[in-house]
DNA sequence: CGCTAACCGGACTACCGAGTCCGCTTACGC
DNA sequence: GCGTAAGCGGACTCGGTAGTCCGGTTAGCG
C-alpha cells in the first residue's frame, strides 16, 4: 500500500472529507453508513482503509488537533506569557467549537491522536504563563486542559465563550 | 392501579434500587437486562412499571435530585449567603460525584425531573450570595448549574474538587 | 379453602450499527 | 488495446438492546 491507485485515493479524501462532516454534526455516534453514503461510497471502502469505526474517528481528529498545535507554537513565540496563554485558550475554543460533534469526537478518542505534542506544547505555554505570574500555580497543566474541556463540552449553545471566561477568571493568579 | 399488590410494591422497589445501584455503576447507557437480573426479576416486571427506560432513569435520577434540593432549602436557611453558596455547591458536588453514573444519568434527562423546583431553588441560592456581594454579578444562575456541572463531568476520577474549586474561584465578586 | 384478577418471568421480536465477503468494475503498465 | 491486480459496493452476518407477549404463578378476598 506504498502507491494508492489513483480512484482510491480520490475516495479516501471524499471519506475523510465526508466523516469530518458527519462528526462535526453528530458526534462520534454518527453510523459508518452515513458517512459512506454522504462520501458516495460502500462502506466496504471505508472499512478498506480504516479498519475500525475508531480510526476513521482517529484520523478526523488528528487533523483538528493538527490546527491547535499551530495555535500553541504561535503562542510560545509570542512577546507576553500570560496574554498569549488566555488568547491560546480563547483560540482553542473557537477552533473546537466551530464544529462541537468533532469536540465530542476528541473527548471520545482520550488520549489517542496527536495529543502528545499538543500536551507537550501546552504544557510549556502554561509553564510560561505560570512563572510570568500570569497563572495561578497550583493547577497543573492538565487541569487547565481538563477544565477548558470540561466548560467547551458542557456549555449550552451560544454560551461556552461566557463559560470560558469565568474558567480563565479562576485561573488567574489573584 | 391505584393500589399495588404486595409483591408487585416489593419488585417495584427491588428494581428501583438495582437501577440505581447499576446506573450508578455504569451511566444511563446501562441495559434493562443487567438491571432486570440484578433486581431478581424479568424484562416484563421492569417494563411493566416503566413503559421506556428513560422513565426509569428518570424515576431514578429523581430520588437523586430531592437530595439536592434538601442541600439547597439547607443553604437557604443558613446566615451568611456568600458562604451558604459556596458550601452549597460542594455539597452538590460530594453528592453528585459519589456516583459518577448517576450524574450521567441527569445530564441525560437535560431538564425532565423535579430539576424545575431544584432550579428555582438554586436560583434563589445564587441570587442571595450575589446581593450579598460574595458572587459576580454577571453570571446567571443558569450558568453557574453549567460550570459547576461542566467541572464534575469533565474532571478526571479523583480531582473534581480541585477543579471544581478553579471555578469557584471564577465566580466570586472580584 | 378456592377462585380470579393481578402479576410474574423470560423467550421472543424488531431494529440498529459495526465489521465481513465476494462477484463485479476499472486503472494503468505493457 | 488488453490483461490483471487493485479497488469497489452493498448485501450480509453478528451481536447487542429496547420493548412485547403470553402461559404459568400467586396474593388475598369472600
Amino acid at each position: 500500500m506504498v502507491e494508492l491507485r489513483a480512484d482510491a485515493r480520490r475516495n479516501l479524501e471524499r471519506v475523510l472529507d465526508a466523516a469530518t462532516e458527519v462528526f462535526a454534526e453528530e458526534g462520534p455516534d454518527a453510523s459508518v453508513a452515513e458517512i459512506a453514503h454522504r462520501a458516495g461510497v460502500g462502506q466496504g471502502t471505508v472499512f478498506r482503509r480504516f479498519p475500525s469505526k475508531d480510526d476513521l474517528v482517529f484520523a478526523v481528529v488528528e487533523r483538528h488537533v493538527a490546527q491547535m498545535r499551530a495555535l500553541a507554537e504561535q503562542a510560545l513565540a509570542a512577546d507576553d506569557p500570560g496574554d498569549a496563554f488566555f488568547d491560546f485558550i480563547r483560540g482553542v475554543g473557537e477552533l473546537a467549537m466551530s464544529m462541537p460533534g468533532l469536540h465530542a469526537c476528541v473527548v471520545h478518542c482520550g488520549e489517542k491522536p496527536g495529543a502528545a505534542e499538543l500536551e507537550e506544547l501546552g504544557r510549556k505555554v502554561v509553564a510560561r504563563a505560570q512563572r510570568a505570574g500570569a497563572v495561578r500555580r497550583d493547577v497543573k497543566p492538565a487541569d487547565v486542559q481538563g477544565l477548558v474541556r470540561s466548560a467547551l463540552t458542557g456549555a449550552p449553545a451560544g454560551e461556552w465563550r461566557r463559560y470560558l471566561e469565568v474558567v480563565l477568571d479562576g485561573l488567574r493568579a489573584r
